[in-house]
DNA sequence: CCAAAAGTGTTATCGATACACCCATGT
DNA sequence: ACATGGGTGTATCGATAACACTTTTGG
C-alpha cells in the first residue's frame, strides 16, 4: 500500500529517524454526553485561513519518557497535574503526516523539517468540572461532543486515534469500571454513574440490578448527603474512595 | 500531535529525533512449557567476548508502518509469513539504551550514532513445529524456556518488555482464548489445549468443566481422528477452524 | 395534585463449580 | 493384568436478568 520501499532487507536500513510524539485523547463527561478535548488549529493558506481541530500532543523532548511527555502535554494544556493517563496504542503509518496541509502546519509550528512522525496514543480522563485553561498564548482548547467526531475531519490521523481510544475505554470499562470515577465529579449520584456506564458501553442497565452490582465495588461509599436544588426527589450522593479500593478486580470486573 | 502551542516550558524542545524500533516477543509452546524466541548477541570487549540474548527487533525503515516492520523482522528471522502479531505497548525510557554495552553494540551493528530508541512491542505467537531458520548470516535464534527469563539478563530493557508481553497474553487469553490456537499444532488434543490454557493463566482447570466450556467455542471442531503412537488410550484430535469462528466473543471469552 | 425521577426485593434462569468412575491402549 | 492417561454426567451454588410499585420533592 504505502510501501514502495521494499528493497532494504539485503542492504542496511537507511539511517532514518522519524520524530516521535505523544497524542492525548482526553475524555470528559458533562452529565449527558461524552466529551473530547480538542485544540483549534488555524492554517493560513493562499485563499484565506483554514481552521480545524487536533488532539493535544507534542513531539517528545530529548530526555523525556513517553509517559512523562504525555503528562507534560496535559499539564501545559490544562494546568492540571495528576491526570489519569493510559498508553493505549502507537501509530506509525508513514503516510499519517502525508497531507500537505499537515506538513505545512508542522513545519511552521515546529520550525523543523518533519519527515515522519510515529505517535504514541494516550487515553486521559478528567473531571469536566476541573477548571482548565482553555485559552493560552498559542492554543484554544474546547470540549466537543464525541458524537461530532463522525462529522469532523481532524488533523493527521487523529480521527482514527480517537476511535481507537474509544474502543480502548469501552474495553477497559467493561473490565474495570473504576475508570468511570475519573470522569465523574467527586460526589456523584447513582444515576450519573449508570448513565455514564451505559453511555460508554452502549447498554441500558436495569436500575436495580446496576445498583446491586455497583455497590459491591470496594471503595464506593454512600454518603449521608443528597444532591441539592433538584426539582424532584433529591438523589443520594456517592463517592469513590481510591484508598479503600482493591486493585484486584473480582471476576466480574468489580 | 505536535503542539508547539504553549511556550515550551522553560527551554524549547530540542530538534531531537530518537530512533524508532519494533521488538517482537515471540512465544511458542512445546507441549510442556511456554518458550520465547531469543537472539544470541555477541559483543567483543577488551577482555574477551561477551554473549547474551535479545529480542528480535529492528529499527524501522523509512517507509515502513510499525506492523510492517514487525512482520518484516519476523520474516527475516524465521522465513515465515502470516505470523500472529499484536502490538501491545511502547517503551520510551530515555535510559533504555543507556547501558554502554548496548550502545556499543548498537553502533557496531547499525553503523549509526544512536542516541535513543523508542521501541514498539509486539507479541507474536507461532506454532513451535514450524520449521524456522535458526541460523542465518548474522543471527542465531533459539527457543528458551519462559521460566529462565527470571535468571537471564537480556539486552536493553528486553526483560521488562518480555514481562509486559506475558501480562498481555494472560489478559488476552482470559478474554479471547482463541489466541491459544496460534500456539498449538493444527491438530491438537483437549489435554494439550487445557495444559496450555492453565500454563498461561496459572490455573488448574477441571477436566470436565474445561471440556464443556471449550466445546462452545465456535470453530472448534472435533475430528474423527485420534493421536497415534501413544502408549495409552489414544486421545481425540481437535482443530480450530478460523473461518467458522465468530469474531464476537461471548461474555465469557468464548 | 401533578410531574419527574429516586428508591427498593423477589423470582427465574443460566452459567460456573465440584466431584468419581469406567474405558482404551501398550507393555 | 497393570499402568497410564482419556473420556464422560449430575447436582449445587452463585450470579445475572427480568420485572413494578411507592416515595419524595418542587412547582
Amino acid at each position: 500500500m504505502t510501501n514502495i520501499h521494499m528493497s532494504p532487507p539485503p542492504s542496511a536500513p537507511l539511517p532514518y529517524n522519524p520524530h516521535v510524539s505523544v497524542d492525548c485523547v482526553v475524555f470528559g463527561f458533562d452529565g449527558e454526553r461524552l466529551k473530547i478535548l480538542l485544540i483549534e488549529r488555524t492554517i493560513s493558506e493562499v485563499n484565506g485561513n483554514y481552521s480545524d481541530k487536533k488532539l493535544p500532543g507534542s513531539i517528545i523532548y530529548q530526555d523525556e519518557d513517553l509517559d512523562t511527555a504525555a503528562t507534560r502535554v496535559l499539564n501545559e494544556l490544562t494546568g492540571l497535574k495528576n491526570i489519569f493517563l493510559h498508553q493505549f496504542h502507537s501509530f506509525g503509518d508513514p503516510q499519517r503526516t502525508g497531507n500537505p496541509r499537515d506538513r505545512n502546519w508542522l513545519e511552521k509550528t515546529t520550525k523543523m523539517k518533519i519527515g515522519r512522525i510515529v505517535t504514541v496514543g494516550y487515553l486521559a480522563l478528567i473531571k469536566i468540572s476541573r477548571k482548565i485553561i482553555f485559552e493560552s498564548e498559542n492554543t484554544t482548547a474546547r470540549w466537543y461532543d464525541i458524537e461530532s467526531l463522525g462529522t469532523m475531519k481532524l488533523a493527521f490521523d487523529h480521527n482514527s486515534i480517537a476511535e481507537e481510544a474509544l474502543r480502548y475505554i469501552r474495553h477497559q470499562v467493561m473490565l474495570q469500571p473504576y475508570m468511570l470515577f475519573e470522569l465523574l465529579p467527586r460526589k456523584f449520584t447513582m444515576t450519573q454513574l449508570r448513565n455514564l456506564y451505559d453511555l460508554i458501553l452502549e447498554t441500558k442497565s436495569d436500575v436495580r440490578n446496576f445498583q446491586k452490582k455497583v455497590l459491591l465495588i470496594e471503595g464506593l461509599e454512600q454518603l449521608d448527603e443528597v444532591q441539592k436544588n433538584v426539582p424532584y426527589r433529591a438523589p443520594r450522593l456517592y463517592r469513590f474512595n481510591k484508598k479503600k479500593a482493591t486493585k484486584e478486580r473480582n471476576k466480574h470486573g468489580f
